[in-house]
DNA sequence: TTGTAGGCGTTATCAG
DNA sequence: CTGATAACGCCTACAA
């Protein structure tokens, strides 16, 4: 298979390599008969067009990246179905990495983009990321766009989920089934998005007339077991705790667990709320209520934006936070909660 | 942000092109002091290796497609973890598309790594892919893995797991617990895969001198609800059913769903197999028992192959098919079933 | 409307 | 050990 080239084409069809070129991409003007003499002999030598070559003379590119920590996790999986989907309406090809929250995979995968000369990436960081990768990235002239973890940085394009409000509505949920002792359970230290979802929490308590404690609100790694472990400790600690607002759905699994083994019954004697609205959420007894955020509308709006700014709009950055919905399921109850003071 | 290119280096480290080339890819036999200086000039000036010249020059690349139907599945979004993680450790990069079962965007996709001159791809193809697709495939000289799906193409690569295999686990799993109304929920008709695990499924029943009753085999999409559709359906028809061997893992979620509405209870008075080993199986109450394939494995085992296949080992096709594992949980009770007859 | 020719940034060949 | 130079395949002034 020696690859057919445009001079090779431009011979068979009599033209020179530009008018080929001109009638590939539909660029100046052409007379209708060479026009097909050209097609004709595009058609017959199975010619295959080298972007690579383009790319190199054009000093630009159809490729971007997309990096996750976690693709197994079917949030990014639904948000890069989205991205993937948009991508793909605009031509431009999608290169996929997992930085398992290693900012020096995280490194390479960035690296790579730019000696491969990517247009563009859509980053959802490890979570440790120093400031000094963002600070690089900005000294690249490329259109970058963070997803779903703010790092505080507003130099750059962000769409994400508005975990605020999202932990506003769970919290307003409780508070209207009558419960009053109500803890934050998961999320780590260091992470930006539990600050907000913690804000939404406390700022619904404080409107009701409630101070939030601190010793309610307790970390936990992103997993079941731990939610577990951690929930038990808590509800041990504070028997007299009737409802929580959880970091994640994952947490949230756990914490039911831990209540059946301490002899309590989520959506009874406790309300739960999660947060994601993973597709376990509608199948556990009872099934968690949540907050859902439209994984699958942050990939296409992230793609969105990306396209954007790859044309050139130079607009100053933007933030979309697309709406969260809390999804009323069992975990709550329906009724007033019996355990309320 | 100009671009800084070797000879822009070359320049200030006061040596030739080439001489700059060779130092960064550490080919030939260059002077200490020259490299030194060279890697001095290469820092200073803050160059980025342009792959693009590069592998325009070599007529090579570094980039492998991956063309999957549905990364929302988990099942896909496990096995595309695996094959990242595999380039990545070969620094191949990696372009993902999904097909959604379409075959022009499957086409479209093929078309495009074609022209962007990518080494290597792996495919799910979409179902009814036509043998033409396959040709065209051959025809252009690029490796290609198949995955999971068999199209009884004997000329290209294969990773996939035994189907046949799994489902006489699973099946004689279900017998040995007493169950003798076993059903099979799940696949679409024109799959290749699903007929193999019915294969499984009736050959292990035939063992056991049942005789399978076509009635009680129904197809089903790959989502939670059209799995619970159908077990509704089908239950309702034949409530002497006691348990069943699903498609998916997903299917299986939806069975569950299935029963609880219709008041059985999926480990107690219902045995259910699922095929897969997704991620949720483990989480929900009861934990589904499965057949794991291990689709992180697929992936890795794909990504070994096609690296092998684009260092030039062009030993004949292979079929690598990876054993499935019955794994056992909750799902189908601990005990003899209650429902046998 | 179409052709000519130089260059995109890198690599490999071949002298020196 | 190092330098000059011609490709790789395409695009685009500029000419014709």
């Amino acid at each position: 298979m020696t690859t057919v080239t445009l001079a090779q084409v431009a011979e068979r069809a009599g033209v020179s390599t530009a008018t080929v070129s001109m009638v590939l991409r539909n660029r100046g003007r052409i007379s209708q008969a060479t026009r097909e003499r050209v097609l004709r002999a595009l058609d017959e030598s199975g010619y295959v067009y080298n972007q690579t070559a383009a790319n190199l003379r054009n000093r630009s590119s159809n490729q971007v990246g997309l990096l996750l920590h976690d693709i197994t996790n079917p949030f990014y999986s639904e948000m890069t179905a989205g991205l993937s989907h948009e991508m793909e309406r605009h031509d431009l090809l999608l290169f996929l990495a997992n930085s398992e929250e290693s900012g020096e995979r995280q490194q390479r995968f960035v690296d790579s983009l730019m000696r491969n000369n990517a247009c563009g990436m859509v980053l959802c960081a490890a979570r440790d990321t120093p400031q000094a990768f963002f600070d690089g990235l900005k000294r690249r002239n490329i259109p970058v766009i963070l997803t779903v973890r703010t790092f505080g940085d507003a130099d750059f394009d962000y769409v994400g989920t508005d975990n605020f409000f999202g932990t506003q509505l769970a919290t307003a949920h409780l508070l209207k089934l009558g419960h009053r002792h109500i803890a934050f359970i998961g999320g780590s230290h260091n992470s930006g998005t539990r600050a907000q979802r913690i804000g939404g929490f406390t700022s619904k308590l404080i409107e009701h007339g409630l101070s939030p404690k601190p010793e309610w609100i307790v970390a936990s790694q992103a997993s079941q077991s731990d939610g577990a472990r951690v929930a038990e400790a808590l509800l041990t600690a504070y028997p007299e705790i009737t409802a929580a607002v959880c970091y994640q759905d994952i947490v949230a699994l756990g914490v039911m667990q831990a209540l059946r083994k301490m002899g309590r019954t989520p959506g009874q004697d406790f309300a739960l709320v999660g947060f994601d609205d993973i597709t376990e959420a509608a199948l556990v007894q009872p099934a968690l209520t949540t907050v859902s955020v439209a994984a699958k509308e942050i990939g296409r709006k992230a793609g969105e934006l990306l396209y954007s700014r790859i044309q050139g709009n130079d607009e100053p950055p933007k933030r979309i936070i697309l709406p969260p919905a809390l999804v009323i399921r069992g975990s709550c109850g329906f009724h007033q909660a019996s355990g309320a003071e």
